[in-house]
DNA sequence: AGTACATCGTTAGTGGGGCTAACGCAACAG
DNA sequence: CTGTTGCGTTAGCCCCACTAACGATGTACT
């Protein structure tokens, strides 16, 4: 729910968080999952990219030449904050932007060979980031762990609108 | 890493997501923790409330009463913030701010009786927001998550700057 | 007593992420 | 040929985490 991370100048003395808060799992979710952003971002940061650039170039890598469109859902990016990503991906000729042919309303996103290598760095890099998240666990509790989450995030995400059919 | 909320707009048939992105703890971190946010926000918005209260007033109980710089340091609200989140609460009679006579850089700022009701309900909300939450997990298993994620916020809050000693 | 430093509440502002709205254009279905 | 749907793009909103700086007060040191 909240960030542990300490200002500057607001010291951390350690003042005692209450039980209620400690305890509940959507702010235990809400700060690891910050913490987990703090270290990517970071982490990416470190070779001028940021965490869009990566699931755009995996996107690519895996299933080849896109729309932009597609690549939004496959990626859970907006399309509106798409065109920017691209943009970043572009300049640095991780991507090259055609219009398709086919259907003149599409933008072909193709990944090149700097793209792919700059997505293998990226790969390493993360890899090494989740050995630093998960480090206080084991290889088969960081299984089951992601396999929770998966679950859980399965259910809510099937959960979809499902209107009541009335 | 990102939402997976549907736009009106961009509708979602269900293309897929790659494999790597998929995986990741902090993807799914991210996509859960935003899930979750969105549901616990909702649900206190019903009770025109935000989780911002509930931390607050949830410390004022168990602990009595406190500077807002304390206030901060338990719940992990910035001091910065913690002023509008005081004013909002004050508005509605949940907590009374005075001056404290001890020293008069501080404001005590106390429950009231009223608050204490109102973090009752909202106590009630987010047991019913996490059972939805962790619906698909046995109880067994939901224990085990969160003392999962109690281990890794502990394993990343100890690990403070910890400069290496050269 | 005087000076340096820390703490307190407060205001302002930054940057990113998630999300909505609306537009012009192209494709397609009737 | 008309209405609808999908596309890329621009703009803007709100929330959150976080920083910077300020005036006022308290504490410690000499």
């Amino acid at each position: 729910m909240t960030s542990r991370a300490e200002a500057a100048d607001m010291p951390n003395d350690q003042t005692e968080t209450p039980d209620r808060l400690r305890r509940r799992a959507s702010r235990l979710l809400s700060l690891i999952s910050a913490q987990s952003d703090r270290l990517v971002s970071e982490g990416l940061g470190r070779l001028d990219a940021r965490k869009w650039h990566y699931a755009v170039l995996a996107s690519l890598q895996e299933y080849g030449p896109d729309s932009q469109a597609t690549l939004s859902r496959r990626t859970g990016i907006y399309r509106s904050d798409m065109v920017g990503v691209l943009n970043e991906l572009a300049e640095r000729d991780f991507i090259e932007r055609a219009p398709d042919p086919e259907d003149r309303r599409r933008n072909v996103i193709t990944i090149t060979t700097q793209g792919r290598q700059h997505l293998r760095r990226l790969d390493k890099i993360l890899d090494d980031l989740h050995d630093e998240l998960l480090a206080p666990l084991t290889s088969a509790e960081r299984e089951q762990f992601t396999q929770t989450l998966t679950r859980l995030l399965d259910h809510h995400t099937r959960q979809a609108p499902h209107p009541p059919i009335s």
